[in-house]
DNA sequence: TCAAAACCTGACCGTATGGTCAAGAGGCAG
DNA sequence: CTGCCTCTTGACCATACGGTCAGGTTTTGA
């Protein structure tokens, strides 16, 4: 009862307390824009007093930094998902589960991203320009090789990655829109399975694939229904 | 002669001066965020002295009222290409087209909009909570009568319209990033063509119908193609 | 036990912001 | 021409902001 009773050092409080204001700031980023937020309505959130927050972050500006990166490696990451698939169903589906997950659990992060990039992207210009460019050629190439072996339909990788990226943010940068069309009430679970019900199908059948392969509970037999046919489209 | 000599009255005048003083607090606004812009910023993008803007909007949440609210006309009015429609095919066509040249035409605008909900839309919340619900529920009924029709795929009304708007305004929200993973360069008139038949292309057919219907000139024969089996593709 | 280091915070400062105002410039009707 | 109304603007004001700092408290290592 040595080691475990006092495991917070030095180290792990400042690392405790950062974490802490980060997330703070992080929502007050999100709610008001970097313009908007203020190191006291930030101190205050965190329940710290705003000489406090300098003490950790030397300004505004740096806090802002780190909340942006940490958002953006959580972006990244998402990635893996895709990574380890072997076709496009199951890559493209476990991809968008992961990232309407983010815009689900991390919706004040989502929002800075947006800011960010919207007003462009003054402080992650340079990861946009490495590591996000990197990551997206790398992707357009697995897509790309999917499509030649004739395992999707022929789509460009970049609009469709767009598409992925847009659809599945919405429901963080918009939520508040999409709360109020739902009555003013918050999605539950039931319309978040709903939503990425909605979004694999609607983009899988986009790609050329037939049905949402994946998890498929409380619906229909799997396999048993198509609907391909969606009545000749009439037209 | 004499009419159109001097069509500029007081009125006229008033008019022109607003909407000058309007876009230049648009652009501001999309660039900066409300928090961000300052009356001093807009000022000067407008060249008039910042005194002038107080003479014509009492203050800056006046001037962001009325640059929120021509955004959204604009937005609404898109709907318009929907109406006219015989089916999903021409509808959710037009309604893209539509929106894509929004987010084209008026990307400070489209900014100003996301800025808005993102926020909580502090301004316009009563707008959602009326005009935008009910043309929601209007247009949900019409795809939902599209989809009892056989006309397209059963797909949720509310999730399909979500991912209209997240993936048109994402050309406009999102430029920068795009502009960034494009080389650094705007999007052509090419790119842009090819931006809204990927789109269409991939929505269309994950509501189940066979091709982006309208023009498009070199793919295959209309009707000569189904691709349900995922392995065929490659055509 | 003790000195040094890390941490905390109330009070303070220079600046920039949204907004005001009073004094004019310009033009229109009579 | 003249009086009146719209428009324009430089100067100004109170406030709130990001950031600093000196002096205190707690923790750490020896």
């Amino acid at each position: 009862m040595t080691a475990p009773e006092r495991p917070l050092r030095r180290a792990d409080i400042r690392r405790e307390r950062e974490a802490h204001i980060l997330k703070a700031a992080e929502k007050v980023f999100a709610e008001a824009g970097f313009g908007g937020a203020t190191m006291q309505l930030i101190a205050d959130m965190a329940g710290l007093p705003k000489a406090n927050l300098h003490y950790y972050f030397a300004t505004k500006e740096d806090l802002y930094r780190r909340v942006v990166r940490n958002i953006f490696e959580i972006w990244l990451h998402a990635a893996d998902a895709m990574d380890a698939a072997a076709g496009p169903a199951e890559g493209i589906g476990a991809y968008i589960d992961a990232k309407m997950e983010i815009s689900r659990r991390h919706p004040f992060g989502s929002k800075v991203w947006a800011s960010e990039v919207m007003h462009g992207a003054p402080v992650i210009q340079d990861y946009l320009e490495t590591t996000l460019r990197d990551w997206t050629e790398g992707r357009c190439a697995v897509i790309q090789r999917w499509i030649d072996a004739g395992l999707m339909a022929p789509v460009d990788p970049r609009h469709l990655l767009y598409m992925l990226w847009a659809s599945t943010q919405h429901y963080a940068d918009f939520g508040h829109q999409i709360e109020t069309l739902n009555g003013g009430k918050p999605l539950s679970d039931r319309d978040w399975a709903a939503a990425k019900r909605s979004v694999k199908g609607l983009i899988l059948r986009g790609i050329g694939l037939p049905a949402p392969s994946g998890k498929q509970p409380p619906d229909a037999p799997p396999g048993s229904r198509r609907r391909d046919a969606p009545a000749p489209a009439r037209d």
